[in-house]
DNA sequence: CCCCTTACTGAGTACTTAATAAGTAGTAAG
DNA sequence: CTTACTACTTATTAAGTACTCAGTAAGGGG
């Protein structure tokens, strides 16, 4: 973000910056495609700066996966939405407004699928925690709540990555009103 | 693979390995994640004796994209299925059968998002090919046939990755004939 | 003013990365 | 048998990797 800043920053506020940035690269490299030295760089200080206040590179994801699930819990908690179709529209108006973090979760996602991957364990239970929400909310709505649930994700997931390899010839609050059509009666 | 090959082989048979090999590779760690050192290592030969058939990283990624085109042309256009229902479930089929391979372009569509990974033209491409393609077969089937590709599209590729992600707990087949229900009237 | 915590740097470690250059050895044609 | 070819090796380069250690200086509380 900022180059020659020579300031030496209050902890919490440093630790903004590098997730941020970090976030940022992590969306374009992927985990394995990540240096900590373009994070350093981006942040304006060295690598054992940067490491000072994350421990190691695995350190790193984890802090961005944390500030994520604060982040969205803050988005989506404060008014609780009411129905199942109303959550998902709420959701997709949301991910359209930041590609950057929705392709961040594709990413790594797709990348740690490998069991050895430093995320693979959090994905796991995050998709499996997704699946059970939904099919809850489900349950008024279907006859087989477990399916549609897995319909949601899957067509949540797969239009965004459409939108992402051409976000300006897409529009992706569009293309979900029209699924949304499909998936509820 | 085979470790201890001291065996000279002819140039066909020692790229067909060394293509089989990379694509586990990229499957598991992603394009950036790859080193040509694990390649030559599972080929039992040095990393030179490698870059010997495929020049560069670069090509050996192309290498491995080219040989799946090949190969995907060979077994859907041997029998070229009519209806575009039929064709998808045949799609769908075939992908249940090769989670190695679905894993390896989950994985690269993800990565290949960023404008400058080695795949991302591929990628861009392969998308609007395959959208063409499907909704010149759907205008038969529904009033805006572009979009029931692009759900079409995005319901596989999301539950390609539930799966991926859940192998033994998840049934692709099943899962894609109750899909199959929603997405066509 | 001093002192102590701590954000941060500089130097260095041990290793991996892709790629090149030059030479060796197996093989096949004449 | 010899010549041409090529699959492959060893040696090397230049750069990049995460990470450690010891020290410096900024900032706040006493």
């Amino acid at each position: 973000m900022a180059r020659g800043d020579r300031a030496r920053l209050p902890a919490e506020q440093r630790r903004r910056q590098i997730i941020e940035s970090a976030t940022a690269l992590v969306a374009e490299r992927g985990f394995w495609g990540l240096s900590m030295q373009d994070v350093a760089d981006d942040c304006g200080l060295t690598v054992p700066g940067l490491l000072h206040h994350v421990g190691s590179k695995d350190g790193l994801l984890v802090a961005v996966l944390e500030h994520r699930d604060a982040e969205d819990r803050r988005a989506l908690g404060d008014p609780p939405p009411e129905g199942l179709r109303e959550l998902c529209a709420a959701l997709v108006r949301r991910n359209a407004t930041q590609p950057e973090i929705v392709r961040l979760f594709a990413v790594l996602a797709a990348e740690s699928l490998a069991p050895d991957h430093p995320a693979h364990a959090y994905f796991a239970a995050r998709q499996q925690g997704v699946l059970d929400a939904l099919a809850t909310l489900a349950k008024g709505v279907s006859p087989r709540p477990e399916t549609l649930a897995r319909q949601i994700v899957a067509t949540m997931d797969g239009l965004q990555l459409q939108w992402l390899r051409d976000p300006s010839g897409t529009d992706l609050v569009a293309m979900w009103t029209a699924a949304e059509k499909v998936l509820f009666g």
